[in-house]
DNA sequence: CTCTGAAGTTAGCCTGGGCTAACTTCAGGG
DNA sequence: CCCTGAAGTTAGCCCAGGCTAACTTCAGAG
């Protein structure tokens, strides 16, 4: 049964970065207008020269738009996907404070997990957020009445 | 704020694919007695050679015991290792299940996500199982009264 | 008892994502 | 107007985790 479940594990690892970076900077340029490499140096905690052999794939990948000692922009594509990864992990991150996770390990976690999170478990994730838990239709036991509404 | 949260990612992923190893590893001896490389190399889809490699660093590093030619075992550190990843594992695909996720989507998307759950929210997860959504304690609208215990 | 094919190893290569060290750019203060 | 220090780049290194190709082991059939 697995083998192609690590397959698609490998290949969502290569992307994690990518997703990751291209949500940084376009944070940093809401916040400030503009991001550069020493941005993304504090805020990953790793070195200038990593930045730059990063921002090097991703303007391979067509993700980024930036020349020499310039400031880096997001192309539509990495715009997109920026857009798609901060909406990503700010579900995942309401989520698990909705189920009961302190804030400091919700943001953590969420970090980690928003890349291996499907659209399908997305949705649910959203249907929890909006409508609680789904009944518990198990086939054994279709009763109606499941009692994890009981407050405390 | 981010910077630790970023190392910690990394950190984990070094230890991902010993996790899934180790899982595979008492998986098969569970199943037939022994485990040999070329159970992993169908379980994982990658080739004899990279299984080779994997197995040396997984030695190095005491997680299991073996010899050329010879089946893999687990040494204590792996078994203990092994299952506690797959308590996780599983309590990580019952829990997407319970919010609604496909058995399919839940399966795949358990072996992502459980290498970058905490303590603390495989803990949250376990009380959704068991006492189903935390009341909304938001400090607006403490009431008492939510209402996701209905049916449908 | 040999010999053959499956299992396993070894060598050599690649990419991603890290690093340090040394260099280059460039803006601002003096 | 220069010159210094922060920002950025480049070169060269490392390890993990993949691969192919070529080799070795070993068990079982004949």
């Amino acid at each position: 049964m697995p083998a192609r479940i690590y397959q698609r594990t490998r290949l969502d690892h290569a992307s994690e970065i990518a997703e990751d970076y291209v949500e940084a900077i376009a944070d940093a340029i809401a916040e400030r207008g503009y991001c550069r490499a020493i941005d993304l140096v504090t805020h990953f905690d790793v070195t200038h020269a990593t930045v730059s052999n990063t921002i090097g794939r991703l303007q391979r990948d067509g993700l980024v738009d930036t020349a020499p000692y310039q400031p880096i922009a997001l192309t539509a594509k990495g715009k997109r996907l920026a857009s798609q990864s901060r909406k990503r992990h700010e579900i995942v991150t309401a989520f698990l404070k909705r189920i009961g996770v302190g804030d400091r390990a919700a943001e953590i976690d969420s970090e980690g997990m928003e890349h291996h999170v499907s659209k399908e478990t997305l949705d649910a994730m959203k249907r929890v957020l909006e409508q609680g838990l789904p009944s518990q239709d198990r086939s054994d036991k279709p009763s109606a009445e499941p009692m994890e509404g009981i407050s405390r």
